[in-house]
DNA sequence: TGTACATCAGTGAACGCGCGTTCACTGATGTAC
DNA sequence: TGTACATCAGTGAACGCGCGTTCACTGATGTAC
């Protein structure tokens, strides 16, 4: 694996680096241009395409970094539970905490969902149904212990309470940061308000 | 009230109306330029400035008139309540089939939540919030009936649904129109879960 | 009724700007001999 | 080791484009007398 020619002074990863560096509260990625990125990256806007195809393939690269987030939090999520009583508190409260994280890539999920087109959108909702089947999984492991849902209705709890709490964290996200305690606390109500509906319904 | 000068030829409705024809699944508000409105319209770039400030009043004024056509759904939907069995399977039944006719406003409200700035964000909150207020004054009404929800659930209980149903259809506004009943029955299971498990809380 | 006038919606032309993309280049690097 | 060469990341300059905004204008309309 020797490489010929010049070395590369720069990587695709640094390229998303300085993208994220532009994305804040009011700043969508599908927004940035490919001059003002590769202005923070310290490149000629030309240089871009010695790494991207274009501007849509590294927004797609961008979400599936946050994806990979994603996926660790929840990994970790899953390990602090096990010592724990309150599943969805300790979830809820995780989520929140680590989307407040300054330089996390969450936002980025909760934020660019509606936006964007084609390519783009598919690769949000592929990481929203990643999040929704991880929660239908944990449902399931539940329900084998003690049955609490019908069967069939696992896919809808986890999917309700995905939108819920994405819904719910980009309010936070747009909202003053004293707020986040609250925005939290209601949220961990409204899952346990799923979760309770969903396993009582079944008792009919 | 009379008139002084040359009259209107047009006027800010009817730009209204060509922004809305602009756009569509993926076509936000707030990505419209002044001159795709004013070429739709049929005006010069510059009369635009006759009718608006500038293109945020726009959106503002679209996003208002958005709010009206949400009212109008919610009272309606109140009136075909009373003479029915399940008032969460016809109001959200409203909601959707409203949403999905051609030329309705509130996809607008669905999509446009997460991006623009400032005002624009401010002009949609609003209207969710509105909604969600409609919504706990029906639960309190309920409560007032039968006690079923703790009075200081209300609110949060209101904001899950909002969240829930307008995140839902988004996903439905995205998905082809053969999804639709499904994300209908969906939603509607989602709702009844949230109120299930808020009002079985209470008797704990 | 006729005429001079004020109002003001709409306009044509122009501005400077940032954009995405292209082209032929340069020059640092590793390879072959 | 030295030299000629192929590779290829990064570039400077230029392109045509659509944008928001401005300016001085035009000409239809209603008003005053």
């Amino acid at each position: 694996m020797k490489t010929v020619g010049r070395k590369a002074s720069i990587n695709s990863q640094e390229i998303i680096s300085a993208a994220l560096n532009l994305v804040g509260p009011h700043r969508s990625i599908s927004s940035l241009s490919l001059r003002e990125v590769t202005r923070e990256a310290g490149i000629a806007p030309n240089s871009f395409y010695r790494h991207f195809k274009d501007v849509e393939a590294l927004n797609i690269a961008i979400i599936e970094l946050a994806g990979k987030h994603l996926r660790t939090i929840i990994r970790d999520a899953r390990t602090l539970i096990i010592n724990e009583r309150s599943v969805v508190r300790v979830s809820v409260e995780c989520f929140f905490s680590e989307m407040s994280k300054p330089g996390s890539t969450l936002p980025i999920l909760l934020r660019e969902g509606t936006v964007g087109s084609g390519d783009f959108q598919d690769a949000i909702k592929k990481q929203l149904d990643f999040f929704a089947h991880e929660l239908q999984t944990d449902l399931e492991k539940a329900n084998a212990i003690s049955k609490r849902y019908q069967t069939d209705e696992t896919l809808v709890v986890a999917k309700a309470v995905t939108q819920l709490v994405f819904a719910m964290g980009g309010i936070a996200l747009n909202s003053p940061e004293s707020d986040l305690k609250k925005t939290t606390e209601e949220t961990v109500l409204m899952v346990k308000f799923i979760l309770k509906g969903a396993s009582s319904a079944k008792t009919e």
